[in-house]
DNA sequence: AATCACTCCAACCGCGACAAT
DNA sequence: GATTGTCGCGGTTGGAGTGAT
C-alpha cells in the first residue's frame, strides 16, 4: 500500500514510559478524552508518537484495567474464545472486562499456549524450546484437533451511529429461528457495517442479519455494546443478564451455547 | 558470586481497513 | 474512483527479572 510512517521518529522518546509521561498522558486524556492520537502528543507536550500514546493508554493507563492474576474462569473463557476466534485478541479481550488484548496475547503466548499444547504466535522465539513440564490440566482438551476450526470474524469500525432517542422496544418473545437463519450467529453472515443503529426509531425488526459477528464483538456503538453500556455486565453472568431481552441476548445466548457445546471445536 | 538460560511483559512495527478529501 | 490520513490489530522484539548451574 505504501504508507508514510505514522510520525517522524526524530526527537521522540522510545522505550519504557516514565512516571511523568504517564502522568501527562493520563491528565491529558482525562481532560480531553481519547482519540486524535496523532495530534495528542504535540498537544499534550509528550515526545512520543501517537501510536505509542494510544498503546500506553489502552494497555496500561486506562482506569478500568484489571492487572495480573487472571482467574481460572477468565483462563477458561480465553481458551474457549481462542478456539472459536483464533488469534483475534481484541475480540477475546472484548469479552473479558478490564483485560487488554496485549495482556491476553502475552498470557496466551507465555502460559496458555503451552498449557493446552498450542503453538504460540511468537514462534520465532519459542520454536527451539519445547514446552517444559507439560502436564495435562482440567481445561486441557483430551484430543486437540489438528486444525481447530476458526471463524475468521472481522472487527469493523463504525464511526457514525444514529442512536434513536427512544430505546428499542423490549421483545416479549424471542424471534423464531427459521431455516434461513444461521444457527450460529458468528457464522456465515456477510460482513455488514452499520451507519445507523440496528434498530430504527419506529421500526425495530430484530434480525440476525443486523447483529453481525463483528459488531457482536467490537467495541463500537453496536447494539450489543450499547446494551452493555446501559447495563454493564460481568462475563460471569453475560448470558443470563435480564437486561438482554432482545436478539442481542439471543446472540449472546447462542455464543454461550457454542462455547459450552461439546461439539464446538 | 558469576554466568547462563529462560520467562514474562511492555513496547514497537508493519499492515489492513476505513473515512475523508 | 484514486489518494491520503488515521486508527486499530496482530506479530515481534528488547530487556528486566528470576532460577539453575
Amino acid at each position: 500500500m505504501g504508507r508514510s510512517p505514522c510520525c517522524s521518529k526524530e526527537g521522540l522518546n522510545r522505550g519504557a514510559w516514565t512516571a511523568l509521561e504517564d502522568k501527562i498522558l493520563t491528565a491529558y486524556i482525562k481532560a480531553h478524552g481519547e482519540g486524535k492520537w496523532r495530534n495528542l502528543p504535540k498537544r499534550a507536550g509528550l515526545k512520543r508518537c501517537g501510536k505509542s500514546c494510544r498503546l500506553r493508554w489502552l494497555n496500561y493507563l486506562r482506569p478500568d484495567i484489571k492487572r495480573g492474576n487472571i482467574s481460572h474462569d477468565e483462563e477458561e473463557l480465553i481458551i474457549r474464545l481462542h478456539k472459536l476466534l483464533g488469534n483475534r485478541w481484541s475480540l477475546i479481550a472484548g469479552r473479558l472486562p478490564g483485560r487488554t488484548d496485549n495482556e491476553i496475547k502475552n498470557y496466551w503466548n507465555t502460559t496458555l499456549g503451552k498449557k493446552i499444547g498450542a503453538q504460540p504466535t511468537n514462534q520465532s522465539r519459542l520454536k527451539s524450546k519445547p514446552p517444559i513440564d507439560h502436564k495435562p490440566t482440567a481445561i486441557e482438551p483430551e484430543a486437540a484437533p489438528a486444525q481447530p476450526q476458526v471463524i475468521r470474524t472481522k472487527a469493523t469500525r463504525c464511526t457514525k451511529v444514529l442512536v434513536p432517542t427512544d430505546p428499542p422496544p423490549r421483545l416479549s418473545e424471542p424471534r423464531p429461528i427459521d431455516s434461513t437463519t444461521p444457527q450460529n450467529p458468528l457464522q456465515a453472515q456477510p460482513q455488514q457495517t452499520h451507519s445507523v443503529a440496528p434498530w430504527g426509531p419506529t421500526d425495530f425488526t430484530p434480525d440476525y442479519g443486523t447483529i453481525t459477528n463483528s459488531n457482536l464483538f467490537n467495541e463500537d456503538y453496536s447494539y450489543s455494546n450499547l446494551l452493555e453500556n446501559v447495563t454493564p455486565f460481568k462475563f460471569e453472568d453475560w448470558a443470563s443478564n435480564d437486561c438482554l431481552e432482545n436478539n442481542a441476548a439471543l446472540d449472546l445466548d447462542s455464543l454461550a451455547f457454542l462455547l459450552n457445546s461439546e461439539e464446538w471445536p
